[in-house]
DNA sequence: CTGGCTGCAAAGACTTTGCAAGGCT
DNA sequence: AGCCTTGCAAAGTCTTTGCAGCCAG
């Protein structure tokens, strides 16, 4: 079992949740999937390979679940919501390809500037912020080329 | 009439759309709004008062062609999407109240650095990018504190 | 055992669509 | 006049909820 899945069930444990087979299986699927960013609808066609009677509602359930316990990550573009696992660290800052829904982090934040213009220039108390930028990777770009 | 005003009657009258009552109220709603993000339904509301039989389907197309010929900027955050009037220069960043919904541009791009990163050290494609800063605009912190 | 989880079915929120009538330009 | 827009009603999409039975700890 990857180490990562491995924490997962500890925080889920720690938490008094129920480590269920419907859990499980969405877990493996999120550590399967490489930071690739799945929808509703793709999580539970991918669930039902395994698991054929587990239902709708059970797949929204426990995402809002793995959200509110930062074991996953929500992310809204495009008129449609994706899921994903969430990144260790604190905030962290996404290329987001909108072809293949691969996500890559960035090495690096750039708000120190920002930040401190807001803080000392501003009457706004920032309390987060998005930052991501959305392309194409290599991948899709050599594929939309054939 | 105010300048902004005429400016986006111009944009409406170029694209071979037409300039329906309906879309009056819209557009002088969001000049009057300033730059506080506004739900369909808040829209919807306010357009009710000085029309009382407009249809929210009227509503929803509008929003989406303001928003395809880029009079109109559609954000969603905290499950909902919000709609404003579209600030001139090509790309720009916001500061969110969260509570408000006011919004104020940042004056600075903390780009730079990150965009040279992106094309030298990545196959990224970048396409667009969208900062939002997310926090309390000074007075919803006031009204917090009564 | 027992409180959390699930399946099922139904409802809910928000948004979109088809169509005939109406209204800008 | 001609085509874009609108009102109306209905449907669509995605997500949530209530409830009774089930199961992981």
């Amino acid at each position: 079992m990857p180490k990562q899945l491995k924490q997962i069930y500890k925080i889920i444990r720690e938490k008094g949740l129920k480590l269920t087979p419907a859990r499980k299986i969405m877990l493996e699927i999120f550590v399967n999937s490489d930071y690739k960013l799945l929808n509703a609808s793709q999580i539970y066609d991918l669930i039902k390979k395994q698991s054929k009677k587990t239902n709708f509602s059970t797949v929204y359930r426990n995402l809002e679940i793995f959200t509110e316990n930062e074991v996953v990550e929500k992310i809204t573009y495009n008129e449609e919501t994706r899921y994903k696992l969430r990144e260790q660290g604190p905030q962290y800052h996404l290329m987001i390809c909108t072809l293949c829904h691969k996500t890559k982090p960035l090495p690096f934040c750039p708000f120190g500037e920002l930040e401190t213009y807001i803080k000392n220039d501003t009457d706004f108390l920032p309390i987060k912020h998005h930052v991501e930028i959305y392309g194409y990777c290599k991948k899709c770009r050599q594929q939309q080329e054939d």
